[in-house]
DNA sequence: ATGAAAGCGCTAACAG
DNA sequence: CTGTTAGCGCTTTCAT
């Protein structure tokens, strides 16, 4: 036992030349079986199965560097989001990884923190890495990098948000006018007259521009004249601060606010909390609605009422367009849109009036 | 600006090369320079501005995999979870991928699903990909994988669970005894005697382990005796119906049990979604205690009493620890061990009888 | 002060 | 049925 753990300790790596040394091929005949184009090449059946044996004794794995150099394709695919811990994003890269394996595909996910200069640094380094192609959820105000993936033909998905100034590019998004209009219209049919939009900075934004504009466009539709005092703008750095404060604000308005539309998770659940501390009750005393659910709305008391995305749909659709991006580099095949509707799900945070 | 998007699109990579020959130089030179290696090699300054500037100009970007490949080193690291959905590994994936940038490497993210062949295929798979170094939070009984790291030396440290049974491997971990029976002790202190724990399958995990016997040993510290009745193991599988239909086994009990211990997060949560479910109230009917804190705890209603993990060190020194190790590969150097204690975090999901 | 050449490990076109 | 050779893009030794 202790001669075979020294004799693996002190063993280079396997490589195709070893193996074709030891049974006295050459190293094309190895790899072309062990890519299992050796019947293609007609490689007589004893020998293949002699090359596939002494692989699998001296543990041969292929140097997949080296593979990707010569193929030039890594297999490998980059994610960017704004931050891997929130929940959001996390079952999102889930979703993504577990596609992408299906197609023989890896992940490096990187965090951008909403910054514009960490994600153009990310889509450089992911590009020196051969990444064979990109998800982004981008954050970026300035949209230099993104055409510059477009002008070099580089494959690239965009997800939950999208550039309307870059035509011809592939995204995958939900309808966010549609969504907030909805959950804002359902405050109104259930009597609500004064709400309040706890939206997020910055605003440039396209999934939190659409949303501020179906919450604008429901009042009006609900023949509820618009008061902008009542659209917060919350700092995205500090969140929980600004909720409060903003609800704080809001508190001592001289109209009486009866419901709050949050714009995303992070912005409801720092509501809960605000309205918690402030020991003001949901729904009795404010109705709470929040863009994004969370399997916890669903278990708090009160529930959450909360506008839902379809994510395993979002992952599966961006997955394949960029698979098919990959496969047709050169054909430069059509870009596909997609905007997904989302649900309602209506629980116990918003009261009837 | 049409001409000069069609000549971005139609222009290949820039490579070393075209720099070289655009200039008049070798790529040596080029590599050197764009190396910071310029002044070492005595390369005239003049020379070296003129290199710079022109990689600059034709937006020069090495392909790392061809440098990787040269150097035997892909400043890529791999990080293996049960799930990165999961909050725990989201939360950790974030601080792990922020170290491992300033230390200038990359993260790839796997999620093993708590399966050992999927972990073993994975572990395969990033060490073909060349990865310089592995993170595991391991899932598997069978420890061929690991023990085959070991005798490889190849780089890795362990997280959040190790193999008492390997020895002299890195690992950080947190001290799951003292946690479970400090969350236990304190339940006994309030006055509770039939507390029940709910536990997680496969059994052979170590963190889950270590809070089985830190719940066993606070009892019997507390002079209760231990009924095997009231250790309840939940597969894995199905969290939500278990953990139902072991709360529902437990009120049928002839022993009123007054409190839960919760072995981990999403046991809690699945365990005040069945409290919910069957209408018992936290903490009047029934206390509850979490294994892992999470912002929700917070600020639900009641706020849950939780042992928290201190994440941001456990990041922090896995990370140094790997870096460690990847710098001194041949001089192998001595492994190292750590358990980092947790924190009780008292709030208003405990009743005191 | 600079360049030629070798080679990292692999695949594929071509030759025999 | 199998081998020779070239080359992916880069770094580094050695030569000049």
């Amino acid at each position: 036992m202790s001669i075979f753990v020294i004799k693996l300790a002190n063993m280079k790596k396997t490589k195709l030349q070893d193996i074709a040394n030891n049974i006295g091929v050459s190293k094309t005949l190895v790899s072309m079986v062990m890519n299992g184009h050796g019947d293609k090449n007609g490689i007589k059946k004893e020998t293949q199965e002699k090359v596939i044996a002494l692989c699998k004794q001296l543990n041969y794995k292929p140097n997949q560097m080296a593979r990707s150099l010569r193929l030039g394709k890594t297999n490998t695919i980059g994610l960017i989001v704004a931050d891997i811990s929130n929940t959001f994003y996390a079952k999102m890269a889930r979703g993504i990884e577990d596609y992408c394996n299906k197609f023989g595909y890896n992940l490096i996910i990187c965090s951008s923190d909403e910054k514009d200069a960490k994600e153009s640094s990310i889509i450089r380094m992911l590009k020196e890495k051969q990444v064979d192609g990109l998800i982004i959820s981008s954050t970026l105000v300035d949209n230099t990098e993104i055409l510059a993936l477009k002008n070099e033909h580089f494959p690239f998905v965009l997800v939950d948000r999208y550039f309307p100034e870059i035509p011809d590019t592939n995204f995958v998004v939900i309808d966010n006018y549609q969504g907030a209009f909805n959950a804002v219209n359902h405050l109104i049919e259930i009597g609500h007259q004064n709400i309040a939009m706890l939206s997020i900075l910055p605003f440039h934004i396209t999934s939190v521009r659409d949303r501020n504009k179906g919450y604008l466009d429901a009042l009006i539709k609900g023949g509820i004249n618009i008061d902008h005092y009542l659209l917060c703008q919350i700092p995205f750095e500090n969140i929980e601060m600004g909720v409060e404060l903003e609800i704080k604000k809001i508190l001592t308005y001289q109209k009486k606010v009866t419901a709050l539309f949050a714009v995303n998770q992070n912005i409801a659940i720092a509501a809960v909390k605000a309205l918690a501390k402030l020991n003001i009750k949901i729904p009795d005393e404010m109705s709470l609605i929040s863009f994004d659910d969370l399997p916890f709305f669903e278990i708090m008391n009160p529930s959450i009422t909360a506008v839902d995305q379809p994510l395993e749909i979002i992952c599966k659709n961006a997955v394949e367009i960029l698979m098919a991006e990959i496969n047709n580099k050169d054909k430069s095949i059509k870009k596909r849109q997609m905007v997904l509707p989302t649900e309602l799900r209506i629980r116990n945070s918003c009261k009837s009036l």
